[in-house]
DNA sequence: GAGCACTGC
């Protein structure tokens, strides 16, 4: 073994895990983060001879990071260098090559390669990790992956050899995924993580994880343990932005009634380091809770999320958690997302407790009773079951999959939602009255925006004004573009930065002042500094850079299938109508003598123009209007719009209602019922079932540690 | 006159 190689619990397992591969086409293997499961397991495949080059191995992450770390840790143990044997594939960052058989990439990736090769045919063993996060990606290659098995080998054109299939997880669920493989075996590895105790800061009779509490009970739990307990960095969950800078200078105001005396010009009081953790930031400012450890201080990180999946901070023996979180839900009856706080799952809040024990053994602060706890849900609502799934039953009808209804999914997704996304695929064209894929539909699957983009993108090369339209729609695909500062005097300023760039652009449409935006900074000498001094989100325009370039690519390999005119409106108006093209689901007109619209869709959802647009406050000006996205907050908003004129959308509108969703349904299910299982192939996967841990989990002594300085310091 | 959890192609 180099010296990389630390030896791993999964070290123990070697044989039996290759002879489990070897004897069976499909199985579990469950184990905490850190049993090494990720990086050792293809190894092990690999060395038993058991994938080549023309038959590689693919192993699924849900984030681009962890697939290119991995794939450059495994590159270096195996003493290969990165993107031959041992390679990743990520949007914008293809590091594999023909020699690679150890092949790391996002499930959206193999997702995307399931559309040109449906039978995975230069796979022979495909892993799909971290299968506990259920991204939809993940959920909709177990279907696809479990077609495949319950096909015989003779029955496939491209296949050298049987696909074998291994699900990786942490322990919860993997009882779920066995069952779903025909009760395939169970592996359990054991972890490497310390045991974590819990302490429930509430009586039952009392407080239940009410929401407005929360925020003050965090304060005083978080301050009492900096006071009172050993060394060791505190973690505390809340859900958003706004909540974590509440928090932080609440926090910083206690710390400074005890410690009045601290020095104004270092980062620390009371011998503490309050640091913010959430996604918006930028990644520099992310890098300060990394940067942050020094002996003697305590770092108090407070954060989102994304410190349970994305990031991992190091050296925490404390986590509060608030028990809530964020979530984004789809109404499939109105085409509403909403972004609302929901109380946590139970995998969830053992979850965030379990960053305590990473290290040494942790501490769990719940801010609820356990009572509440036990009321909690035992797993998150799977994505599968939360979002728009217009998307992906595109491609799953474009992988040849007949029918979507029965399709079978790890979690099926409510039926009105299936039927929702075959609804819109047929008012954009992109299947026909019968359910099947149409030309268009072909197409559209080929770009990585929703349908409704895409339209948008092809009817922008007809109507030639793609220089502005791909912009605008890949700084559509990015998160938030603005940054919004908290602090009145930023917020202030930054505003006035937004308004001026909306009335460079014409002030007349919020498209407009996407395209400028990305224009001015692209072309700017520095686009660092030019993104910092607009208040601007660099990342975001970079992301879109690559999104513009990404999308040009796919445009140009699309064969013209449009009869080309000389267009003769101008520029500004082209655009809006190839954005209509598009969008025209989602068009609204002013209601007379109102500041109010109605929607066009049918469901004619009454909705305003939201604040932050260019448009706020010009309604009387306005008839007609065509937006990107409605938000249910305080009021139902339109987000991103410009005026439009009737005469654009009247050939396409009805398009919405010539639609008969029963006839839809009822094609569906008169089809054969897609991938069934095979008896005679599975029952080789064997159903003998799970062996149980070899080992406890190992418990180790912590050495007793000095009391926390920073209570003398204070006294001081 | 608002307030965007987190991913991914």
């Amino acid at each position: 073994m180099g010296p990389l190689s630390i030896r791993l619990p999964i070290h123990s397992y070697r044989a039996e895990l290759v002879e489990a591969v070897k004897s069976s086409r499909c199985m579990v293997v469950t184990g905490e983060t850190g049993c090494g499961k990720t990086t050792q397991l293809p190894q092990f495949i690999r060395e038993a001879g058991l994938a080549s080059k023309d038959s590689a191995i693919a192993v699924t992450q849900p984030r681009r990071v962890a697939a290119i770390s991995v794939a450059s840790r495994v590159a270096e143990e195996a003493g290969v260098e990165l993107g031959r044997e041992v390679g990743y594939q990520v949007r914008f960052d293809d590091c594999s090559s023909s020699l690679t058989t150890i092949k790391y990439m996002t499930d959206g990736c193999l997702l995307r390669e399931l559309l040109d090769d449906p039978e995975l045919s230069r796979y022979g063993v495909v892993v799909l990790d971290e299968a506990h996060e259920r991204s939809l990606a993940t959920d909709i290659l177990f279907g696809l992956v479990k077609n495949l098995l319950g096909k015989p080998l003779s029955e496939t054109k491209a296949r050298k050899r049987e696909l074998k299939v291994v699900i990786m997880s942490a322990t919860l669920n993997s009882q779920q995924f066995s069952t779903f493989f025909d009760f395939c075996p169970v592996f359990e590895i054991p972890g490497r993580t310390f045991p974590v105790s819990y302490h429930y800061c509430c009586p039952d009779d009392g407080f239940d994880g009410k929401k407005l509490v929360y925020m003050s009970q965090m304060a005083r739990v978080v301050m009492e343990i900096h006071l009172d307990h050993p060394e060791g960095d505190i973690l505390a969950f809340l859900t958003g932005q706004g909540e974590i800078e509440t928090m932080c200078n609440r926090l910083f105001k206690m710390a400074e009634e005890i410690d009045y005396e601290h020095d104004v010009s270092c980062q620390e009081i009371c011998g503490m380091k309050i640091l913010p953790l959430y996604g918006a930031m930028s990644t520099e400012q992310q890098q300060a809770v990394f940067h942050g450890r020094e002996p003697g201080i305590r770092r108090v990180i407070v954060a989102t999320n994304i410190a349970t999946t994305s990031l991992t901070v190091d050296g925490v023996v404390y986590v509060v958690d608030c028990g809530y979180v964020k979530q984004l839900a789809y109404n499939p009856s109105t085409g509403l997302d909403t972004l609302s706080v929901v109380p946590i799952a139970k995998s969830e809040a053992i979850q965030r407790a379990g960053r305590a024990g990473r290290t040494s053994p942790g501490k769990g602060f719940r801010l609820y009773s356990a009572k509440f706890f036990e009321g909690l849900e035992r797993e998150t609502v799977p994505e599968i079951k939360r979002t728009s799934l217009t998307s992906v039953v595109l491609s799953l009808k474009c992988m040849g999959i007949l029918n979507v209804v029965e399709f079978q999914y790890l979690d099926p997704p409510d039926e009105k939602m299936v039927l929702e996304a075959l609804r819109q695929l047929f008012f954009y064209r992109a299947i026909n009255a019968d359910g099947h894929v149409t030309d268009l539909g072909r197409q559209l699957v080929q770009f990585p925006l929703l349908p409704s983009l895409a339209r948008a993108v092809l009817h922008s090369r007809t109507l030639a004004c793609q220089e502005v339209v791909l912009p605008i729609v890949a700084m559509l695909s990015v998160e938030s573009v603005l940054i919004r500062p908290s602090s009145t005097k930023d917020a202030e300023r930054a505003l006035q930065k937004h308004n001026y760039l909306a009335q460079v652009s014409g002030g007349s449409s919020d498209f407009s002042t996407l395209f400028t935006i990305y224009q001015l900074a692209t072309s700017s000498a520095d686009m660092r500094w030019w993104c910092r001094d607009h208040y601007v989100h660099w990342r975001a325009v970079n992301t879109a850079r690559s999104i513009h370039q990404q999308l040009q690519s796919l445009l140009d390999r699309q064969p013209e299938t449009d009869t080309h005119e000389t267009p003769t409106a101008p520029l500004s108006q082209r655009i809006r109508q190839a954005l209509c093209y598009g969008l025209f689901g989602s068009v609204a007109r002013l209601s007379p003598g109102q500041r109010s619209f109605r929607t066009m869709d049918g469901h004619s959802t009454m909705c305003y123009i939201h604040p932050s647009s260019a448009l706020f406050g010009q309604e009387e000006k306005l008839d007609w209007v065509v937006f990107y996205e409605l938000v249910d907050t305080a009021k139902t908003y339109m987000r991103t719009l410009c005026p439009i004129r009737y005469a654009w959308v009247k050939e396409l509108l009805p398009q919405l209602h010539d639609i008969d969703v029963y006839r839809l349904s009822n094609c569906e299910r008169k089809r054969e019922v897609a991938g069934v299982v095979a008896g005679e192939d599975l029952t080789l996967a064997t159903k003998k079932m799970c062996q149980s841990p070899k080992e406890t989990l190992k418990e180790r002594a912590s050495s007793a540690r000095e009391r926390f300085l920073a209570r003398k310091n204070s006294r001081k």
